[in-house]
DNA sequence: CTGTATGTTCTGTATAGACAGAAACTAATG
DNA sequence: CATTAGTTTCTGTCTATACAGAACATACAG
Protein backbone atom coordinates (compact mmCIF):
# COMPACT_ATOMS: atom_id res chain seq x y z
CA UNK A 1 0.00 0.00 0.00
CA UNK A 2 0.96 3.60 -0.52
CA UNK A 3 -0.26 5.72 2.39
CA UNK A 4 -1.69 4.51 5.49
CA UNK A 5 -1.73 7.51 7.81
CA UNK A 6 -4.02 10.42 7.97
CA UNK A 7 -4.00 14.07 8.41
CA UNK A 8 -5.80 15.03 11.47
CA UNK A 9 -8.02 16.95 9.76
CA UNK A 10 -8.74 13.67 7.66
CA UNK A 11 -9.40 11.60 10.77
CA UNK A 12 -11.63 13.77 12.11
CA UNK A 13 -14.20 14.11 9.22
CA UNK A 14 -14.03 10.47 8.87
CA UNK A 15 -14.75 9.99 12.58
CA UNK A 16 -17.72 12.34 12.31
CA UNK A 17 -19.01 10.99 9.28
CA UNK A 18 -19.14 7.48 10.45
CA UNK A 19 -20.55 8.98 13.89
CA UNK A 20 -22.90 10.79 11.66
CA UNK A 21 -24.12 7.46 9.51
CA UNK A 22 -25.00 5.82 12.50
CA UNK A 23 -27.19 8.52 13.54
CA UNK A 24 -29.21 7.75 10.36
CA UNK A 25 -29.20 4.07 10.08
CA UNK A 26 -25.83 3.52 8.62
CA UNK A 27 -22.93 1.46 9.52
CA UNK A 28 -20.26 3.24 10.76
CA UNK A 29 -17.62 1.19 9.35
CA UNK A 30 -19.57 1.85 5.50
CA UNK A 31 -19.47 5.86 6.50
CA UNK A 32 -16.26 5.60 7.17
CA UNK A 33 -15.18 3.91 4.10
CA UNK A 34 -16.86 6.26 2.19
CA UNK A 35 -15.32 9.45 4.01
CA UNK A 36 -12.26 8.13 3.14
CA UNK A 37 -12.85 7.75 -0.28
CA UNK A 38 -14.19 10.78 -0.69
CA UNK A 39 -11.36 12.72 0.70
CA UNK A 40 -8.89 10.58 -1.55
CA UNK A 41 -7.15 12.43 -4.38
CA UNK A 42 -6.41 8.74 -5.88
CA UNK A 43 -8.26 5.29 -5.71
CA UNK A 44 -7.74 3.28 -2.67
CA UNK A 45 -7.07 -0.63 -2.59
CA UNK A 46 -9.12 -2.31 0.26
CA UNK A 47 -5.78 -3.50 2.45
CA UNK A 48 -5.03 -0.05 2.34
CA UNK A 49 -8.62 1.63 3.79
CA UNK A 50 -8.17 -1.53 6.24
CA UNK A 51 -5.01 -0.28 7.53
CA UNK A 52 -5.85 3.47 7.62
CA UNK A 53 -8.66 3.16 9.39
CA UNK A 54 -7.61 -0.29 11.42
CA UNK A 55 -11.11 -2.44 11.05
CA UNK A 56 -10.65 -5.98 9.30
CA UNK A 57 -9.79 -6.77 5.67
CA UNK A 58 -12.96 -8.35 5.86
CA UNK A 59 -15.28 -5.76 6.95
CA UNK A 60 -13.57 -3.31 4.74
CA UNK A 61 -14.68 -6.05 1.47
CA UNK A 62 -18.76 -6.15 2.97
CA UNK A 63 -18.78 -2.39 3.54
CA UNK A 64 -17.07 -1.59 -0.33
CA UNK A 65 -19.52 -4.14 -1.37
CA UNK A 66 -22.60 -2.13 0.44
CA UNK A 67 -21.06 1.26 -0.80
CA UNK A 68 -21.12 -0.05 -4.33
CA UNK A 69 -24.99 -1.37 -3.62
CA UNK A 70 -25.44 2.13 -3.27
CA UNK A 71 -23.98 3.02 -6.37
CA UNK A 72 -21.54 5.96 -4.90
CA UNK A 73 -18.36 4.02 -5.14
CA UNK A 74 -16.69 2.03 -7.97
CA UNK A 75 -13.59 -0.19 -8.69
CA UNK A 76 -11.23 1.15 -10.52
CA UNK A 77 -7.77 -0.73 -11.81
CA UNK A 78 -4.37 1.07 -11.82
CA UNK A 79 -1.57 -0.32 -13.99
CA UNK A 80 1.19 -2.79 -12.69
CA UNK A 81 -1.16 -3.45 -10.16
CA UNK A 82 -3.57 -6.31 -9.65
CA UNK A 83 -5.61 -4.98 -6.84
CA UNK A 84 -8.79 -3.03 -6.95
CA UNK A 85 -9.08 0.05 -6.24
CA UNK A 86 -11.94 1.59 -4.60
CA UNK A 87 -13.33 5.60 -5.51
CA UNK A 88 -16.38 7.81 -4.39
CA UNK A 89 -18.12 9.57 -6.75
CA UNK A 90 -17.06 12.94 -5.79
CA UNK A 91 -19.64 15.39 -6.44
CA UNK A 92 -21.57 15.84 -3.74
CA UNK A 93 -24.70 17.00 -4.75
CA UNK A 94 -24.50 13.31 -6.81
CA UNK A 95 -24.03 11.79 -3.96
CA UNK A 96 -27.02 12.86 -2.47
CA UNK A 97 -29.04 12.55 -4.94
CA UNK A 98 -28.42 9.04 -5.46
CA UNK A 99 -28.90 8.16 -1.74
CA UNK A 100 -31.86 9.85 -1.37
CA UNK A 101 -33.31 8.08 -4.33
CA UNK A 102 -32.08 4.93 -2.81
CA UNK A 103 -33.37 5.42 0.19
CA UNK A 104 -36.46 6.49 -0.93
CA UNK A 105 -36.90 3.63 -3.09
CA UNK A 106 -35.96 1.67 -0.35
CA UNK A 107 -37.54 2.87 2.40
CA UNK A 108 -40.53 5.63 1.43
CA UNK A 109 -41.65 3.62 -1.01
CA UNK A 110 -42.64 0.62 1.43
CA UNK A 111 -44.34 3.16 3.46
CA UNK A 112 -46.48 4.66 0.82
CA UNK A 113 -47.35 1.39 -0.18
CA UNK A 114 -48.14 0.10 3.20
CA UNK A 115 -50.54 3.39 3.54
CA UNK A 116 -52.16 2.98 0.83
CA UNK A 117 -53.26 -0.83 1.90
CA UNK A 118 -53.91 0.58 5.28
CA UNK A 119 -56.58 3.58 3.45
CA UNK A 120 -57.77 0.86 1.45
CA UNK A 121 -58.98 -1.67 4.50
CA UNK A 122 -59.77 1.25 5.99
CA UNK A 123 -62.29 2.08 3.49
CA UNK A 124 -63.83 -1.23 3.01
CA UNK A 125 -64.24 -2.38 6.67
CA UNK A 126 -67.51 -0.68 7.94
CA UNK A 127 -66.40 -1.46 11.64
CA UNK A 128 -63.35 0.18 11.74
CA UNK A 129 -62.74 3.56 13.16
CA UNK A 130 -63.78 6.67 10.95
CA UNK A 131 -61.16 8.68 12.98
CA UNK A 132 -57.99 6.44 11.74
CA UNK A 133 -59.52 6.11 8.97
CA UNK A 134 -59.22 9.87 8.28
CA UNK A 135 -56.02 10.25 10.18
CA UNK A 136 -54.42 7.62 7.83
CA UNK A 137 -55.82 9.03 4.79
CA UNK A 138 -54.28 12.49 5.83
CA UNK A 139 -51.01 11.17 6.04
CA UNK A 140 -51.33 9.54 3.24
CA UNK A 141 -51.41 12.21 1.16
CA UNK A 142 -49.16 14.44 3.20
CA UNK A 143 -46.25 11.66 2.79
CA UNK A 144 -47.30 11.92 -0.78
CA UNK A 145 -47.29 15.41 -0.85
CA UNK A 146 -43.74 15.49 0.08
CA UNK A 147 -42.26 12.81 -1.60
CA UNK A 148 -43.42 14.74 -4.50
CA UNK A 149 -42.01 17.87 -3.58
CA UNK A 150 -38.50 16.61 -2.45
CA UNK A 151 -38.43 14.39 -6.22
CA UNK A 152 -38.45 17.61 -8.19
CA UNK A 153 -35.71 18.83 -6.07
CA UNK A 154 -33.85 15.97 -6.01
CA UNK A 155 -34.51 16.19 -9.90
CA UNK A 156 -32.75 20.11 -9.95
CA UNK A 157 -29.15 20.55 -11.60
CA UNK A 158 -26.21 21.27 -9.41
CA UNK A 159 -25.96 24.50 -10.36
CA UNK A 160 -30.17 25.02 -9.74
CA UNK A 161 -29.62 24.73 -6.34
CA UNK A 162 -26.53 27.49 -6.11
CA UNK A 163 -29.64 29.45 -7.71
CA UNK A 164 -32.02 29.15 -5.21
CA UNK A 165 -29.51 29.40 -2.65
CA UNK A 166 -29.15 32.74 -3.62
CA UNK A 167 -33.14 33.69 -3.69
CA UNK A 168 -33.08 32.78 -0.44
CA UNK A 169 -35.91 34.28 1.86
CA UNK A 170 -37.19 35.74 -0.85
CA UNK A 171 -38.39 33.34 -3.32
CA UNK A 172 -37.58 30.37 -4.78
CA UNK A 173 -37.27 27.79 -7.05
CA UNK A 174 -38.42 27.38 -10.60
CA UNK A 175 -38.05 23.86 -10.82
CA UNK A 176 -37.78 22.81 -14.57
CA UNK A 177 -36.35 26.04 -15.27
CA UNK A 178 -33.45 24.36 -16.70
CA UNK A 179 -35.62 22.43 -18.60
CA UNK A 180 -37.24 25.61 -20.11
CA UNK A 181 -34.00 27.29 -20.96
CA UNK A 182 -32.85 23.71 -23.42
CA UNK A 183 -36.35 23.59 -24.93
CA UNK A 184 -36.67 27.43 -25.92
CA UNK B 1 -58.20 1.63 30.90
CA UNK B 2 -61.12 1.61 28.00
CA UNK B 3 -59.48 -0.16 25.36
CA UNK B 4 -57.01 -2.46 24.40
CA UNK B 5 -57.18 -3.99 21.28
CA UNK B 6 -56.50 -2.63 17.96
CA UNK B 7 -58.33 -2.87 14.65
CA UNK B 8 -56.39 -4.80 11.98
CA UNK B 9 -55.56 -1.68 10.00
CA UNK B 10 -53.84 0.43 12.78
CA UNK B 11 -52.11 -2.53 13.97
CA UNK B 12 -50.81 -3.05 10.71
CA UNK B 13 -49.52 0.62 10.46
CA UNK B 14 -48.47 0.43 14.45
CA UNK B 15 -45.93 -2.03 13.30
CA UNK B 16 -44.95 -0.79 9.84
CA UNK B 17 -44.12 2.99 11.75
CA UNK B 18 -41.94 1.30 13.86
CA UNK B 19 -40.27 -0.58 11.48
CA UNK B 20 -39.73 2.84 10.28
CA UNK B 21 -38.83 4.28 12.89
CA UNK B 22 -35.50 1.71 13.18
CA UNK B 23 -34.80 2.23 9.53
CA UNK B 24 -34.10 5.89 10.62
CA UNK B 25 -32.59 5.55 13.93
CA UNK B 26 -35.71 6.34 16.03
CA UNK B 27 -36.53 3.37 18.73
CA UNK B 28 -39.29 0.99 17.60
CA UNK B 29 -40.95 1.30 21.02
CA UNK B 30 -40.76 5.30 20.56
CA UNK B 31 -42.62 5.12 17.07
CA UNK B 32 -45.02 2.53 18.27
CA UNK B 33 -46.36 4.71 20.36
CA UNK B 34 -46.29 7.58 18.29
CA UNK B 35 -48.55 6.09 16.06
CA UNK B 36 -51.06 5.17 18.49
CA UNK B 37 -51.38 8.01 19.84
CA UNK B 38 -51.41 9.54 16.32
CA UNK B 39 -54.62 7.21 15.12
CA UNK B 40 -56.12 7.56 18.42
CA UNK B 41 -58.94 9.71 18.80
CA UNK B 42 -58.72 10.57 22.20
CA UNK B 43 -55.59 11.39 24.65
CA UNK B 44 -54.79 7.76 25.82
CA UNK B 45 -53.49 7.02 29.32
CA UNK B 46 -49.43 5.07 29.71
CA UNK B 47 -51.07 1.80 31.03
CA UNK B 48 -53.58 1.33 28.28
CA UNK B 49 -50.75 2.00 25.66
CA UNK B 50 -48.61 -0.79 27.58
CA UNK B 51 -51.27 -3.06 27.16
CA UNK B 52 -52.46 -2.44 23.64
CA UNK B 53 -48.74 -2.80 22.16
CA UNK B 54 -47.91 -5.80 24.92
CA UNK B 55 -44.54 -4.12 26.04
CA UNK B 56 -43.61 -3.13 29.65
CA UNK B 57 -45.04 0.43 31.55
CA UNK B 58 -41.32 1.59 31.98
CA UNK B 59 -40.75 1.22 28.64
CA UNK B 60 -44.03 3.32 27.54
CA UNK B 61 -42.85 6.18 29.98
CA UNK B 62 -39.64 6.17 28.55
CA UNK B 63 -41.08 6.43 25.12
CA UNK B 64 -43.40 8.71 25.93
CA UNK B 65 -40.79 11.14 28.03
CA UNK B 66 -38.84 10.95 24.45
CA UNK B 67 -41.73 12.11 22.64
CA UNK B 68 -42.54 14.63 24.65
CA UNK B 69 -38.86 15.72 24.29
CA UNK B 70 -39.33 16.00 20.67
CA UNK B 71 -42.40 18.34 21.46
CA UNK B 72 -45.10 15.94 19.45
CA UNK B 73 -46.38 14.52 22.30
CA UNK B 74 -47.79 16.10 25.07
CA UNK B 75 -49.74 15.74 29.04
CA UNK B 76 -53.50 16.09 29.11
CA UNK B 77 -55.86 15.43 32.02
CA UNK B 78 -59.78 14.26 31.86
CA UNK B 79 -61.97 14.90 34.78
CA UNK B 80 -62.38 12.19 37.01
CA UNK B 81 -59.33 10.25 36.25
CA UNK B 82 -55.50 10.91 37.73
CA UNK B 83 -54.14 9.05 35.25
CA UNK B 84 -51.98 11.29 32.95
CA UNK B 85 -53.47 11.01 29.40
CA UNK B 86 -51.20 11.32 26.26
CA UNK B 87 -52.12 13.00 22.62
CA UNK B 88 -50.20 13.48 20.15
CA UNK B 89 -50.24 16.60 17.69
CA UNK B 90 -52.22 16.13 14.48
CA UNK B 91 -51.05 17.91 12.00
CA UNK B 92 -48.77 15.72 10.17
CA UNK B 93 -47.18 18.90 8.32
CA UNK B 94 -46.54 20.18 11.61
CA UNK B 95 -45.17 16.85 13.06
CA UNK B 96 -42.92 16.42 10.31
CA UNK B 97 -41.99 20.05 10.65
CA UNK B 98 -41.08 19.62 14.08
CA UNK B 99 -39.40 16.51 13.99
CA UNK B 100 -37.31 18.22 11.30
CA UNK B 101 -36.20 20.78 12.92
CA UNK B 102 -35.46 18.91 15.99
CA UNK B 103 -32.76 16.32 13.83
CA UNK B 104 -31.75 19.14 12.16
CA UNK B 105 -30.43 21.37 15.25
CA UNK B 106 -28.87 17.70 16.74
CA UNK B 107 -27.70 16.16 13.81
CA UNK B 108 -27.12 18.70 10.78
CA UNK B 109 -25.85 21.51 13.16
CA UNK B 110 -23.28 19.50 14.84
CA UNK B 111 -22.02 18.29 11.66
CA UNK B 112 -22.12 21.50 9.92
CA UNK B 113 -19.84 22.78 12.70
CA UNK B 114 -17.31 19.73 12.69
CA UNK B 115 -17.54 20.32 8.91
CA UNK B 116 -16.80 24.18 9.25
CA UNK B 117 -13.77 23.52 11.99
CA UNK B 118 -12.07 21.06 9.23
CA UNK B 119 -11.87 23.45 6.73
CA UNK B 120 -10.62 26.38 9.23
CA UNK B 121 -7.69 23.47 10.24
CA UNK B 122 -7.46 22.61 6.67
CA UNK B 123 -6.73 25.95 5.59
CA UNK B 124 -4.34 26.75 8.45
CA UNK B 125 -2.24 23.78 7.80
CA UNK B 126 0.08 24.04 4.96
CA UNK B 127 1.00 20.54 5.10
CA UNK B 128 -1.90 19.22 4.59
CA UNK B 129 -3.53 17.93 1.38
CA UNK B 130 -5.14 20.63 -1.19
CA UNK B 131 -7.55 18.22 -2.51
CA UNK B 132 -8.51 16.93 0.55
CA UNK B 133 -9.05 20.65 1.91
CA UNK B 134 -11.80 21.24 -1.41
CA UNK B 135 -13.02 18.17 -1.10
CA UNK B 136 -13.89 19.63 2.57
CA UNK B 137 -15.19 22.56 1.84
CA UNK B 138 -16.93 21.80 -1.43
CA UNK B 139 -19.10 19.33 1.13
CA UNK B 140 -19.39 22.37 3.65
CA UNK B 141 -21.09 24.44 0.56
CA UNK B 142 -23.12 22.08 -0.13
CA UNK B 143 -24.55 21.47 3.20
CA UNK B 144 -25.19 24.94 3.92
CA UNK B 145 -27.29 25.43 0.75
CA UNK B 146 -29.02 22.03 1.51
CA UNK B 147 -29.69 22.95 5.08
CA UNK B 148 -30.89 26.63 3.62
CA UNK B 149 -33.00 25.33 0.84
CA UNK B 150 -34.76 22.94 3.82
CA UNK B 151 -35.57 25.46 6.68
CA UNK B 152 -37.22 27.22 3.39
CA UNK B 153 -39.36 24.29 2.92
CA UNK B 154 -39.54 23.71 6.37
CA UNK B 155 -41.27 26.68 6.93
CA UNK B 156 -43.93 27.00 4.79
CA UNK B 157 -47.21 26.88 5.61
CA UNK B 158 -48.93 23.85 4.95
CA UNK B 159 -51.19 25.29 2.23
CA UNK B 160 -48.41 26.43 0.26
CA UNK B 161 -47.33 22.30 0.21
CA UNK B 162 -50.14 21.58 -1.15
CA UNK B 163 -49.94 24.50 -3.83
CA UNK B 164 -46.32 23.50 -5.00
CA UNK B 165 -47.77 19.64 -5.39
CA UNK B 166 -50.19 21.09 -7.41
CA UNK B 167 -48.16 22.92 -9.74
CA UNK B 168 -45.66 20.03 -9.90
CA UNK B 169 -43.26 19.17 -12.40
CA UNK B 170 -43.85 22.55 -13.96
CA UNK B 171 -42.70 25.08 -11.48
CA UNK B 172 -42.03 26.19 -7.91
CA UNK B 173 -42.16 26.94 -5.08
CA UNK B 174 -42.40 30.90 -4.05
CA UNK B 175 -41.00 30.39 -0.85
CA UNK B 176 -42.28 33.20 1.15
CA UNK B 177 -45.12 33.70 -0.84
CA UNK B 178 -47.48 33.80 1.52
CA UNK B 179 -46.01 35.81 4.00
CA UNK B 180 -46.12 38.68 0.83
CA UNK B 181 -49.60 37.92 1.08
CA UNK B 182 -49.96 38.56 4.40
CA UNK B 183 -48.25 41.93 3.87
CA UNK B 184 -49.19 43.34 0.90
C1' DC C 1 0.94 -27.27 -11.49
C1' DT C 2 2.22 -25.07 -7.48
C1' DG C 3 2.70 -21.15 -4.74
C1' DT C 4 1.33 -16.54 -3.78
C1' DA C 5 -1.55 -12.50 -4.05
C1' DT C 6 -6.08 -10.95 -3.72
C1' DG C 7 -10.90 -11.09 -2.50
C1' DT C 8 -15.16 -13.04 -0.33
C1' DT C 9 -17.87 -15.69 2.82
C1' DC C 10 -18.44 -17.92 7.14
C1' DT C 11 -18.36 -18.28 12.20
C1' DG C 12 -17.93 -16.99 16.70
C1' DT C 13 -17.47 -13.03 19.90
C1' DA C 14 -18.21 -8.47 21.54
C1' DT C 15 -20.98 -4.45 22.11
C1' DA C 16 -24.65 -1.17 22.06
C1' DG C 17 -29.14 -0.55 22.60
C1' DA C 18 -33.77 -2.21 23.75
C1' DC C 19 -36.47 -3.92 27.05
C1' DA C 20 -38.83 -6.23 31.29
C1' DG C 21 -39.39 -6.26 35.98
C1' DA C 22 -38.21 -4.51 40.39
C1' DA C 23 -37.42 -0.86 43.29
C1' DA C 24 -37.92 3.80 44.41
C1' DC C 25 -40.28 7.80 44.33
C1' DT C 26 -44.46 11.19 44.40
C1' DA C 27 -48.63 12.62 45.39
C1' DA C 28 -53.53 12.14 46.38
C1' DT C 29 -57.17 10.11 49.49
C1' DG C 30 -59.47 8.65 53.49
C1' DC D 1 -50.11 9.26 58.44
C1' DA D 2 -50.98 4.96 56.27
C1' DT D 3 -52.63 3.27 51.99
C1' DT D 4 -53.10 3.20 47.31
C1' DA D 5 -52.60 4.85 42.46
C1' DG D 6 -49.56 6.47 39.40
C1' DT D 7 -45.06 7.37 37.48
C1' DT D 8 -40.04 7.25 36.93
C1' DT D 9 -35.55 5.33 37.49
C1' DC D 10 -32.54 1.57 38.14
C1' DT D 11 -30.60 -3.06 37.07
C1' DG D 12 -29.90 -7.08 34.79
C1' DT D 13 -30.97 -9.71 30.58
C1' DC D 14 -31.71 -10.28 25.87
C1' DT D 15 -31.08 -9.36 21.00
C1' DA D 16 -29.54 -7.49 16.81
C1' DT D 17 -25.76 -5.88 14.70
C1' DA D 18 -20.95 -5.02 14.04
C1' DC D 19 -16.85 -6.88 13.64
C1' DA D 20 -12.39 -9.78 13.70
C1' DG D 21 -10.17 -13.67 12.20
C1' DA D 22 -10.24 -17.86 9.86
C1' DA D 23 -11.48 -20.56 6.21
C1' DC D 24 -12.44 -20.59 1.65
C1' DA D 25 -12.34 -19.22 -3.30
C1' DT D 26 -10.22 -17.28 -7.39
C1' DA D 27 -6.85 -16.16 -10.39
C1' DC D 28 -2.45 -14.89 -11.77
C1' DA D 29 2.77 -15.73 -12.05
C1' DG D 30 6.41 -18.46 -12.63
Amino acid sequence: MTQSSLTPVAQKFILHWGEMGTRWGINRTVAQVHALLFLSPRPVPADEISTTLAVARSNVSTSLRELQGWRIVRVVHVLGDRRDHFESIKDVWEIFRIVSEERKRREIDPTLHVLAECVQEAKSDPKGDAYTRERLETMLEFLTAMTGLFEEVIRMPTGALKGVVKLRGKVITLLGTEKKKAAG
